[in-house]
DNA sequence: GTAGGGTTAG
């Protein structure tokens, strides 16, 4: 009896499975369907491996389908278990898959697909097999645009692999892959990108291609990022014997390079020489020629450039106002940059994201933070979308004002956004952790950086180098530079400026020439600030004949000095005690279109005041006044300082009243100056007074660290006991503060503390003061203090007062109320207060609030 | 697929 028919389809028992040829003539036979449907592939997807991929990508039926093997290769390597999609076992499939598609003229999907393909071997599997030797041969189609797609990945030294396998194997290379893979190379930073240009463009000349004016423009561009201005300058003239001329991208990116580095008398010449051939400048020439006036900080000439425009029926755009808008905004004139603003939205050219971050930028340099926001939220409502570098502006602003959280929440808003962190993004974290001394989170940061695929760069680099140099890590600093040198990275002029003027400060005049002869060895061009450093550091060893020789080479250079430049060398002649050379030297100068400022007046006034020309230095203040010129407190201060120090203290008391009266004052210097001289004079009660109107100036700032207490010992004993060699070693401590190798003797000090040797209380205040005046780390300063604290051998309750005095506390009680010490005693002590004091108004503002809580303190044990 | 502007370092 039949049973009737389900009303449902029994499920079937399961298929035996299938073998891999039938899966591969499945597969085949579905994609060769008219409408082959991928979706339908699903139930294969587990029996799908590379070979069999392999298999159905070489297949002869599928062949003239390139397009649909493309769309399966796709959809298998996203649906493949991740086992089984490792990109070295794909190699074979995509090169079949590649054949097809060259073979069917697809070159722009053979392109895609090798970019896709590359950026996610991380191993380069690709590209060893590409360079094996294969049979048969790799085609030229695939390794041309092999060399195309490692270029637009950003890897311009595999490119040139592959372009060489070619060049062995005589294969011709398509011009735009040759102009492809100059471009790549010449943006690549690496010591020796013109190099491999040049050897790229002969070897394509070689194997007959025909050079065009882009592959020269390229080498051009090359030369000049290097500053070798002669070679591109040559170039322009070697071009006719290849049959191609110069055009206006030749000779503009040779203006910009050469307005970009001030040089603007070659800039005149290569202008006339534009014109000679008969080549009118366009836009570009104008706007580059207002970039380079703005650079030099010639605002009013890179206005007049755009009168010339509008006389030769050019407009300016976008890019002109916005470059004369980073010029002002650059000088501080931020109202002027908004002006401009205006001006260019009346001409109907609208603000863009360049624009709008230029200003923003501008408003957090000139501290108007307020305006910033404004303007953020004024490009909303304009629809100008804020970009990576609006975020990066924000977070560089909390940076510089040490507010590392606050910074790290924009980081994640920027994120948020869509914006993923960039190089530029990271430097700031990285300099802004340096900057407050938090090398463990830079170091952080660094790595994050690195696990981004982002490398360390030449500003993180040189971040580095600088705090290093600042902390005194001198060693340290030269030995990342060596390391970074020696794996090949690019180091520039700032790495070696840095490290030059590290080891001028710290004392070693030796090291800093050996570096700088090794960056002129290296072809690295300095800057001015460069020389200016070195310059800076050949004045303070007493070296000014040196000096003056790179002054000379530095003009033999083209470079053009600043005010800086003249300044440090007065300062130099000063410094030796040549006030007359300084003079004679200021003079010379100022025949030279030098134009002083007050900076410079107050170092020719200090030099005067220090040889005891008091007399001198009153004429020039005198002059400076008649002829209208702007003083400021250090003028006055310097002037009070020298009277005071020849008793002219009535004198000094006007000179105060005076710069009361021009608001100028009077500060810390001035109060120092002024009670040492009343002490010195025996008139304490007004010293005292003076005291206490001092203490009530800095009475509105908060305390913000956290006291020791209770550590404070009350022993009153004098370092009379002090042995012998505790006396031969605090001299020696001394003597290398004066010349100060802090470092050397920190070190001799610590070993001391160790085996509980006290120094006597000089030496203290020597180290205290080189710290101090170092701009050591204030951890640094707070432990020197604890470790004084600590030497029970030593300390006494003066002492702790004398290194807080280096600290920049004020003493706002007599002090011999609290010291036991005689009358004379205690006037020589106040005198080192006082000193310390000086030394301590010298230190960063950010650096003295740091002391407020100390200051504190000290009230309130009065 | 060649040249120009805004963000970082002394």
């Amino acid at each position: 009896m039949d049973s009737p028919p389900p009303p449902y389809p029994i499920p079937l028992s399961p298929k035996p499975p299938l073998t891999p040829p039938q899966i591969v003539q499945k597969v085949i036979s579905l994609l060769n369907s008219d409408k082959p449907s991928l979706a339908s592939l699903s139930p294969l997807i587990p029996h799908l491996t590379p070979p069999l991929l392999h298999s159905i990508l070489s297949s002869e039926i599928l062949a003239s389908r390139p397009l649909t093997l493309l769309s399966f290769f796709t959809w298998a390597r996203s649906h493949l278990n991740p086992s089984q999609t490792l990109t070295q076992t794909l190699i074979p499939s995509l090169l079949a898959l590649l054949s097809s598609l060259f073979s069917h003229n697809k070159f722009p999907d053979a392109k895609s697909l090798l970019l896709n393909f590359i950026s996610s071997d991380r191993g380069h599997h690709l590209h060893r097999t590409l360079l094996l030797p294969a049979r048969p041969r790799l085609s030229k189609a695939l390794l041309d645009t092999a060399v195309g797609a490692y270029c637009q990945f950003g890897n311009p030294q595999l490119a040139v692999l592959i372009f060489k396998k070619m060049k062995r194997l005589r294969l011709q290379p398509k011009l735009l892959t040759c102009i492809t893979l100059l471009n790549s190379l010449v943006k690549h930073p690496s010591s020796n990108r013109v190099l491999l240009c040049k050897d790229v463009f002969n070897d394509a000349v070689r194997l007959g291609v025909t050079p065009n004016t882009n592959m020269f423009n390229i080498l051009i561009n090359g030369y000049c990022l290097e500053n070798r201005f002669k070679d591109a300058l040559e170039l322009l003239s070697k071009m006719g014997e290849y049959e191609c001329l110069p055009d206006r991208v030749s000779y503009n990116t040779i203006l910009d390079a050469l307005s970009k580095k001030g040089q603007l008398s070659e800039v005149r010449d290569l202008l006339v020489d534009m014109k000679d051939r008969g080549l009118l400048p366009n836009r570009n020439t104008y706007n580059i020629l207002v970039c380079g006036y703005c650079r030099m900080g010639w605002l009013r000439e890179a206005a007049q450039v755009i009168e010339l425009m509008t006389q030769n029926n050019l407009l300016p755009d976008v890019w002109t106002y916005n470059m004369l808008i980073n010029g002002f905004c650059h000088d501080g004139r931020i109202e002027e940059a908004f002006k401009l603003r205006d001006e260019m939205e009346n001409l109907k050219l609208l603000p863009d994201v360049v624009t709008f971050n230029t200003l923003i930028n501008g408003c957090y340099k000139s501290k108007n933070s307020s305006n910033a926001f404004k303007l953020i939220a004024e490009m909303k409502e304009k629809g100008v979308e804020p970009n990576a570098v609006t975020h990066n502006i924000i977070i560089k602003s909390f940076c510089k004002e040490a507010k590392m959280d606050e910074a790290s929440i924009s980081v994640r808003k920027m994120v948020e956004r869509g914006f993923s962190p960039d190089s530029v993004t990271y430097n700031t974290l990285i300099d802004g952790y340096c900057k407050i001394g938090n090398f463990g989170e830079a170091f952080k940061i660094m790595n994050e950086m690195g696990g981004t695929g982002l490398k360390m760069d030449i500003v993180t680099l040189n971040s580095f180098l600088h705090t290093l140099c600042r902390e005194r890590k001198i060693e340290e600093a030269y030995e990342l530079l060596s390391s970074v040198s020696k794996r090949g990275y690019i180091i520039d002029e700032v790495s070696y400026g840095t490290l030059i003027m590290g080891y001028f400060e710290d004392g070693n005049v030796d090291k800093a020439m050996k570096l700088w002869d090794e960056m002129k060895a290296k072809a690295i061009i300095p800057s001015v600030v460069t020389y200016n450093s070195l310059i800076g550091g050949l004045c303070k060893s007493g070296k000014m004949e040196q000096a003056i020789t790179k002054l000379n080479e530095l003009l033999e250079n083209g470079l053009v000095p600043d005010e800086t430049t003249y300044n440090t060398i007065i300062h130099g002649y000063c410094w030796v005690g040549n006030v007359e050379k300084a003079f004679q030297f200021h003079n010379k100068m100022v025949e030279n279109s030098f134009k002083p400022g007050i900076f410079t007046c107050n170092i020719l006034l200090h030099g005067l005041c220090k040889e005891g020309m008091l007399e001198k230095a009153l004429t020039l203040f005198n002059t400076w006044i008649s002829k209208g010129r702007v003083l400021d407190a250090v003028t006055y201060n310097t002037l009070i300082t020298a009277q005071c120090r020849e008793g002219r203290l009535e004198d000094a008391l006007g000179l105060v009243v005076e710069m009361e009266v021009k608001k100028l004052g009077p500060d810390g210097y001035t109060y120092s100056a002024i009670i040492g001289a009343l002490i010195e004079a025996g008139r304490n009660k007004e010293a005292e007074e003076l005291m206490e109107k001092r203490a009530e100036m800095g009475k509105s700032s908060d305390p913000s660290l956290p006291l020791d207490k209770g550590r404070d010992m009350v022993t009153l004993e004098i370092l009379e006991k002090s042995d012998s060699s505790s006396l031969a070693y605090s001299e020696q401590i001394r003597e290398l503060c004066t010349k100060g190798k802090y470092r050397d003797a920190m070190h001799i000090f610590g070993e001391l503390t160790q085996k509980g040797v006290a120094i006597d209380k000089s030496t203290y205040i020597a180290l205290m003061k080189g710290l101090v005046k170092r701009r050591k780390p204030i951890s640094k300063i707070i432990s020197l203090r604890r470790v004084i604290q600590d030497t029970e051998a030593g300390c006494t309750e003066s002492l702790l007062d004398l290194t807080r005095g280096a600290l920049g506390e004020v003493i706002t009680r007599p002090m011999h109320m609290e010291l036991d010490l005689g009358e004379r005693n205690c006037r020589v002590f106040q005198r080192k207060v006082l000193t310390m004091d000086t030394v301590a108004s010298n230190i960063d503002r950010d650096v003295r609030a740091c002391f407020v809580p100390w200051k504190k303190a000290a009230s309130n044990r009065c």
